[in-house]
DNA sequence: GTCTATAGAATGATAGAC
DNA sequence: GTCTATCATTCTATAGAC
């Protein structure tokens, strides 16, 4: 009789992956993509190292695994303050803005393996995949804003675009392993500022 | 006689060595890093595949190398409206922005190799380098303008980095591959006046 | 004659076609 | 799923510099 998975057995490699997964983002949020190699992976998970290559074709594939689930936990949430009633559009912007800096700002060593560390391709190409949403997602909320009028009109593909890399890169400095600790609340403040004013205020500066 | 490398030897090296770059270059700027295979290189510079391993450690290394040159003539571009006598710091500031814009949507493909396109962990780590390089200058063109009063004082940190995102990430989209053609001259504009709104307004925004 | 730089093929891995 | 093409890198023999 041939071999056939069981739903035992279905549900053990099913845990088993994601130990593997958790020993991985645990690994990456303590020290980085460097610091999740393989083998300590595998220990932490409790396999050997052979068998994460069961469950991800690469060490690439680990990665952008990792990297979807952690990265669409923020995005996840941002969406959810992007759909709060409570406030007005304008609002919720800066709210998202607020909520999306402040956790990089907890989870500083994983927001910097999510932000910038140099990495595998394949987790670029994440990168640009979640970037993407975070501009589609700030895009709808400018459009709303524009439209209830509490915001000027402007070019919303770039506005949206212009924030989403305007948050990253001022987080990615201090986010960096060898940055000078800096009071979070203040970058926060910083931060929701600068593109509040880039976001709600009028064209005034006429360029040659 | 041992044998030893003579000037001739020396700079015929040199000259096989910048062949290869501008090979590798030239490839990347028209297909990005996936065209620029070790072996069309080495076609392209007249050189046998081998070859190009005298000259670099690996492809990573080649890259990298390709990426600083092609990247540092931007900087130094960039670095010279920075230091327009003619022009007031804010002036400048703009200046700087625009040209930085106007020269990636010229050259597209190239930008788009040097801004995003997922890449070897090594480029992934020069375009650290030049970010950080990019908002020291601006940062620096920042507090003059403060200084001479055209700009209200602002955290100067966030805010050059802010800008070099801004503007990054705004010119992503347009310049991927896959993008549709749009204005550049409009879409300039928009870029440049996002971050002259973050950077000139006063704070009009309170966020609860 | 000795040593280097080069061409070109070998190798092993990977990815895409079918 | 298998096969093929292509890739990065290494190896080896040779041409040529000293």
């Amino acid at each position: 009789m041939a071999y056939r998975r069981t739903p035992r057995v279905e549900e053990r490699l099913a845990s088993t992956r994601e130990r593997i997964l958790a020993s991985a983002l645990d690994l990456i949020a303590r020290g980085g993509y460097r610091a999740a190699s393989v083998a300590a992976v595998a220990e932490r998970a409790g396999v050997a190292t052979g068998s994460v290559y069961r469950h991800f074709e690469s060490k690439a594939d680990l990665f952008a695994e990792v990297f979807r689930r952690a990265s669409g936990r923020e995005l996840a949430v941002v969406r959810e303050v992007a759909a709060r009633e409570d406030l007005s559009p304008e609002d919720r912007l800066a709210a998202c803005l607020e909520t999306f800096a402040r956790r990089a700002l907890r989870g500083r060593r994983l927001a910097y393996a999510l932000l910038a560390e140099p990495a595998d391709p394949a987790v670029d190409e994440e990168r640009l995949v979640f970037r993407r949403a975070y501009r589609d997602t700030f895009a709808t909320l400018l459009r709303q804003a524009i439209a209830a009028g509490g915001v000027p009109p402007q070019d919303v593909q770039v506005s949206a675009a212009a924030v989403v890399g305007a948050v990253g890169e001022a987080l990615v400095g201090p986010l960096s392993p060898s940055a000078r600790r800096r009071d979070p609340d203040e970058l926060v403040r910083s931060i929701v500022s600068f593109c509040s004013r880039a976001l709600t205020e009028e064209a005034a500066y006429a360029h040659a």
